[in-house]
DNA sequence: CAGTGGTCTAGACCACCCT
DNA sequence: GGGTGGTCTAGACCACTGG
C-alpha cells in the first residue's frame, strides 16, 4: 500500500487549517504503517496533486512534521521519514556524560539477563497489557565504557508488542535498542518521560555495578512512548555517578 | 532608540538567505537592547518596508525567532519579545514534581543567606569575571511546599552583571529570580545546562534541608546562559528526593 | 542532466482582538 | 471598525543531489 494510491479530501471550509489536516493525514499514514521509518515520501509536486492544494500549504504541513522530528527534508534528494538510525537519534535518549566533559561516549552494552515473566499490576496498567497475553520480557543491561560499568538498565516490555524477541536477537543487534524496536517490531519510540531520584544502591544492583552496597546512585524511571501516547517500554536506570553525570540542556524553546 | 529609526540593508546576492539575515538583525537588536523583553515589535507591513522584502520573507524570519522562543506572535495583537513573566517560562527551568504526580507546584522560596565574596578561580573562569571587579554574590535559597523544604539552591552571580543587587530586592520580588534578572538587570536567561549526580548530603545542606546527614540527594549543577552563550549564573541545587522527583520529558524533536 | 527541496514574491481573504 | 497575525495561492528562480 502506497501513499499515492490513497484518496484524500481536504476540506477548506472547516476550522482546522488545511495544512494541519494534511499534517494529520500524513501522521496517520505513519501510524497505519503506510509510511515507515527511513522511507522516501512523494515529492512536493505529487503531494500538491494528491491533496489538491497549493505547494505552500504542502510545505507548511511538511514543515510542521519536520519540526516534530517525524520527517526530515534533504535538499536535492527528497523528504524522508525519520528513523532511529540517524546520527541525531543516537544520543537523543542517552544523557550520560563523563564528569566535566562535553564528550559523549557510545556505551558498551552487555546483556546481563533476559527472561519472560507474568506481568505485575503496575506493568499491566502502564503497558496496557491484554489479559489473554500477560507476559512481559525483563531485560537487564550493563552499560559502561572501557570495561567499567557505570549504569544498569532494567527494561520491561510486553511480549504482545514484541513477539518472538529472543536473547540472540537482542545480543546480535548492531545498533541501539530503539533501532531494534523500530526495525524488527515496527515500534517507534517518539518520546520518553523520566523521573529521577537519588537512592542508596541495593544488593542486587551494587553487585552488577561493582560498587559497595549503600553507595548513592541515580534511579531514573523512564516511560517510553510511541504514537498516540501509548507506553511501550518501562525502563529503570541505576547510575553510579562517580565518573559519569546525567546531563540536560534546556532552551527557552516553546518545544520540549 | 526604536527599531523603525534604524536603516537595514538586506543583501539578496549573498549566500545567507534574506530571511536569516533579517532574523539575525532582529536578534542583534535584542542583544543591543533596542528590543526588550515584553516589547511589541513593528507589525509585518512595517517590517516589509523596513527591510524591503516581501511579507513571506518577514514571516519566515519571525517564524524562526518564534521557534527559538525569542518572539511570540499573538493574533490580532502583534508580535512580542518573550519574557520570563510568561506562563510558559515559569516552569521552563523548574523540573521538580511530587512523586508519581503530574502536578507542578510553584515552590515556596525562602532566602537563607546573601553575601558578597571574592570570586574563586572556577567562578572567575566560568562567569568571565574581570579582575577590576572580582566580587560575586552567593545566594542560598530554600525551596519547599507546604512548609516542607525539599531543595536548597546555591546561586553565584557576578556583581559586575548585577550591580546594586540587595537582599531586599531579592526578598521583595514577586516573580521568579530569572524574571528579576531580566527586569532589574536586563539579563535574559536564554538557556541552561544541568549536570546531575547522586551524593550523600553534607552537614551544612542537611541542616538546611532538615534531614539526617548522609541521606542520598541529587546534586544538580546548572550553568545559566544569556545571549552569545555567555554564562551569567552558577547554580547548585541539592534536592531531597524523598517526596519530590526531577522530571524530564524528551521528544525526538530536532530542537530541545 | 533531470529532479529535488529552498527561497522569494505579491497579492487575497479570513480570524482574532481591542475600542 | 480598524488593525493585527494566520492561511492560502500560483507562480519564479536558485542550490543541491545523484547518475
Amino acid at each position: 500500500m502506497s501513499l499515492t494510491d490513497l484518496k484524500f479530501s481536504i476540506d477548506p471550509n472547516i476550522k482546522t487549517p488545511m495544512w494541519l489536516q494534511i499534517r494529520n493525514e500524513l501522521f496517520d499514514c505513519l501510524y497505519k504503517d503506510i509510511l515507515r521509518p527511513g522511507q522516501l515520501i512523494p515529492n512536493e509536486k505529487t503531494l500538491v496533486e494528491l491533496f489538491n492544494v497549493s505547494i505552500g500549504t504542502i510545505r507548511k504541513a511538511i514543515g510542521a512534521l519536520e519540526k516534530e522530528g517525524i520527517l526530515i527534508r534533504k535538499q536535492g534528494l527528497g523528504t524522508f521519514v525519520c528513523q532511529h538510525d540517524d546520527q541525531s537519534f543516537l544520543f537523543k535518549f542517552f544523557h550520560i556524560f563523563f564528569n566535566d566533559s562535553d564528550v559523549r561516549h557510545i556505551p558498551e552494552v552487555e546483556l546481563a539477563s533476559f527472561e519472560m515473566r507474568k506481568a505485575n499490576k503496575t506493568e499491566m496498567k502502564l503497558l496496557n497489557i491484554p489479559k489473554e497475553n500477560d507476559k512481559v520480557f525483563h531485560i537487564y543491561n550493563k552499560l559502561g565504557f572501557q570495561g567499567k560499568v557505570h549504569s544498569v538498565d532494567k527494561i520491561v516490555i510486553a511480549t504482545a508488542k514484541f513477539p518472538l524477541l529472543t536473547k540472540e536477537i537482542l545480543v546480535n543487534r548492531h545498533n541501539t535498542i530503539y533501532n531494534l524496536f523500530q526495525n524488527k517490531f515496527n515500534v517507534f519510540i517518539t518520546h520518553t518521560s523520566e523521573r529521577i531520584k537519588a537512592t542508596l544502591v541495593d544488593k542486587k544492583i551494587s553487585q552488577m555495578l561493582g560498587i559497595e552496597m549503600g553507595t548513592p546512585i541515580l534511579k531514573i524511571e523512564r516511560l517510553g512512548y510511541t504514537f498516540h501516547d501509548e507506553i511501550v517500554e518501562l525502563r529503570t536506570s541505576y547510575v553510579n555517578t562517580t565518573e559519569v553525570e546525567y546531563i540536560r540542556d534546556q532552551y527557552s524553546l516553546v518545544g520540549e
